[in-house]
DNA sequence: TTGACTTCCAAAACCGATTTTGTAGTCTTT
DNA sequence: AAAGACTACAAAATCGGTTTTGGAAGTCAA
């Protein structure tokens, strides 16, 4: 049984109650002039009628669509993205509440993102737009602030001072992870990167040094090497810097990716994870739980940076200077059982690791 | 600098080349009675100035919004989705073609899902729904069903028959797993099992005992077990199923996560898996690549569901009967290191477990 | 009693598109 | 040559709201 009675229209309510159609506007937009009498008359008939405006119509004349548009990039086939329904439902739970909409798409590549905000904004489906995985040059955040549309990134890039954004304090976290190691007795604290490319990798990499600093080590960069982003390159790399005279006795992964790389290469090696060689990662990755060695790593909560993009740039559209709205978050260290005090010296390390192969 | 320029409309359009915005109108729309001469000209002015269609103008006297509702179940803090990705890349790519656009929202509860249906359509935000993650008895189906609201299930349930569907043959890939084990060599093939309230538990249970027959096997309630869907529910029911006097060479599990546990049932009671013990999951998983061995499994690919699905929806939304568009895909196995032929008999398969203890 | 204010609401304009209606010309047709 | 049928477009109505305009009735002060 089809239910394709013509939806009720504000016309039809105000005729049921016997005024205008712009005083029923007003009663539903909280106007002070109205008398309380028509007030109650009106939204009783609201609701004997089940009267519920239509957004169309209300954003047509208001300038205005209450919905957001969010492009996600689609990395690579295999790359799913363990953490996107936490981020959609921090959105969504924030947006619920303002009374707004989330419209999602999709792209491969950041030309095909640009297409898209370009659709999004010229048919009017969106106010603004929610940006993730912000690159350090990134054209997606030129191409908005050049229209002028409002917009907060999830992580920061080059012009993020001009613009609203949410982060979490990589730097901070990487600078813990060096003080975590120091702290458990690691002399060499050794750093696989990625390319700086990408803005997450710089600010890790200025925690590293940070961190160093911050315990009285000296930068090594035998100690350090940058990778691919992939757990080939992790392996590689952390081959690459344990076949040394004096190799590092832990290493800090800029990527669980990295990480769970640097695991596999240990365990070709014989090495024990967590005793004779110290790991962390970085990202939380469900998989990391499950290794072999499970891996200690930071996490960051992404349902709350969902919730908080989406209150921020409900109060840019309201009018509110996206300046006010750059927020960083510290990430936690979810320890696990990748981490702990060296067995072994620096030396001992590499002649057990001649021994091995 | 903003550009803040009021958007050029379709009278903008008609006034700059001198015809009436009907005319621009039906240029716009292909329609016939508009002659070569003034349709290039108002093309021209189009591309000049820049002109784009506010949706929302021609949605209101459409009376559709050419966007599709999609509200996502939250299950738990920890359960991530690591294919909603790729399930949102194919309904946009599919939509990016047809002009369409896709709304997201997330709920926790059946309750919240059906309120935020009831948002979405009041509001006229969406012309019809997607529904994820169907149950078998889906209260969400019935409330769309009840109002004739347009839409399509990722996966069946009690009332298919009444609607729209994309399905993988769960039925299918459970009676080739136990096709497969059967020929590896295992002649007691057990059964690790869900509640039946979801609707692919039912259908892979089916599919388990359709292969036992078609195998000529009988089906042994003894190498069967119904358990919670996690790690922990699947370790403690491969105990119990391992423990007998007579346990199964081979195990099938309703989902991956029962093949973790599993797995790590093995592991304890020290059994190689893929030689003393074959574990086959189903979800594929990523995590599944990670374990100690590598999990065999069935896959779906989750972004032609979105792909199909889009379509499916697009064609009923044109007055397509929803009958004409239920379709049943077949999964994928995908072979890793968890399966093998039956090093050892039942029996000294039971011999080694007892030692192991 | 009158002018100035309020209070409360009807009526109309408006948002930007689509669709319907109406009508000059032109072309056929008989 | 008049009637009928097309062609190609202008003009107006329409979608369902919001906002502006304007005015009737009531209140108050002088």
């Amino acid at each position: 049984m089809k239910a394709e009675t013509r939806a009720v229209t504000i016309a039809d309510v105000a005729r049921h109650v016997g005024v205008a159609k712009g005083t029923v506007s007003r009663v539903l937009n909280n106007y002070s002039d109205i008398s309380e009498a028509t007030r109650q008359q009106v939204l009783r008939a609201i609701e004997e009628l089940g009267y519920r405006p239509s957004s169309l119509a209300r954003n047509l004349k208001r300038g205005r669509v209450d919905t957001v548009g969010m492009v996600l990039p689609i990395a690579g086939a295999n790359a799913t993205n363990p953490f996107l329904s936490e981020f959609l439902n921090g959105i969504s739970y924030a947006f619920s509440k303002l009374d707004k909409d989330l419209l999602v798409s999709t792209a491969a590549t950041a030309e095909d993102a640009l297409a898209a905000y370009g659709r999004m904004l010229a048919a009017r489906k969106v106010d603004g737009i929610i940006i993730t995985r912000t690159l350090y040059e990134d054209p997606r955040v030129d191409y908005l602030l050049e229209r002028g549309v409002p917009f907060v990134t999830h992580g920061r890039d080059s012009r993020c001072s001009e613009h609203a954004w949410f982060d979490v304090d990589n730097e901070g976290a990487m600078h813990q992870a060096v003080a975590h190691a120091f702290e458990l007795g690691h002399r060499r604290i050794g750093f696989i990167g990625g390319s700086l490319k990408w803005n997450f990798a710089r600010q890790r990499d200025e925690g590293y040094r940070a961190g160093l600093e911050d315990c009285g080590l000296v930068f090594d960069p035998e100690l350090t090497c940058t990778s691919e982003l992939s757990e080939q390159g992790g392996e590689d790399a952390a081959k690459a810097l344990l076949m040394q005279e004096a190799p590092p006795t832990a290493l800090l992964c800029m990527t669980d990716e990295l990480g769970i790389g640097a695991i596999n290469c240990a365990r070709k090696l014989g090495l024990e994870v967590g005793a004779d060689l110290t790991v962390i990662g970085y990202d939380a990755l469900p998989v990391g739980a499950h290794l072999d060695t499970p891996l200690t790593t930071f996490a960051q909560h992404m349902e709350d940076a969902g919730k908080n993009i989406a209150r921020s740039l409900d109060a840019i559209l309201r009018g509110d200077d996206p300046q006010n709205h750059q927020m960083l978050v510290p990430a936690a260290m979810v320890r696990r059982n990748s981490d702990g005090p060296p067995r072994l010296s620096s030396q001992d390390l590499a002649g057990k690791i001649r021994k091995a192969i």
